[in-house]
DNA sequence: ATAAAATGTCGTATGTTTACGACATAGTTA
DNA sequence: TAACTATGTCGTAAACATACGACATTTTAT
């Protein structure tokens, strides 16, 4: 019982641990970035393109593929990954509301009896 | 050298992967939210706020204390721990940017040869 | 049918994160 | 000074992430 203690957290906090988690590696982001500056790729590109091997490109989509944030439909011999557009503007504006919450409000000042 | 293959991406990859990172566990999104949502806090305070040993709440502090996305000044025997909002500001615009060039340019058509 | 090519799966080694109790340190007050 | 309180540090166990080679599967071409 040493690990996860998600459960205690709010679904709002939960679901942007998640979605950051998503981009918490460079290769992901990089896929994320190969996928939109390309309109159609396949995974056997993608592995091309990094330096990491099929095997660990493929483990990094299937991460991107468990949340939706990309799809890959099969198109005979090869696979055509794509960015899920709609779900990514969704993801966008949770971050947005998350980092405006924490913009604002915030900045203890010196009649807070604080010494920041 | 089976980890963290990170020197071959682009250093923003890597810094948008390691700011994702510090918002990918619950806790610290929380704890972003607690001290946004006060004007002062204390490290004793937040790990009662939160369901962790105050040691492990101390863990995820450092960790946002090691990217400068809190501060904790001490101050007597408690320490203020503070967000620092002109960092966060950075960070929110990293991700816009981000977010921006992801969902657009993208969605693979069915005039690009792909099954999506 | 068979070979070649593209993609997916498995096993596994190693590094990292999470979580927490126990102890150490430092500042406060009686 | 001595007890008390608030933080910080250490060690450690277990879960998770990363990386990759080797093998399996599926589809296309010959």
């Amino acid at each position: 019982m040493t690990y996860a203690k998600t459960a205690a957290f709010t679904a709002e906090q939960q679901q942007l641990a998640r979605l950051a988690k998503a981009l918490a590696h460079p290769a992901r982001v990089a896929i994320i970035q190969l996928l939109a500056s390309k309109h159609t790729c396949i995974s056997g590109d993608i592995a091309a393109e990094l330096p990491l091997s099929r095997t660990t490109v493929f483990q990094h989509l299937q991460e991107l593929k468990a949340l939706d944030l990309i799809r890959g439909e099969i198109d005979g011999l090869t696979v055509c990954y794509c960015l899920n557009t709609e779900l990514l503007l969704q993801v966008q504006q949770q971050f947005t509301v998350f980092f405006a919450a924490a913009t604002t409000g915030a900045a203890c000042g010196p009649n807070d009896g604080c010494a920041c």
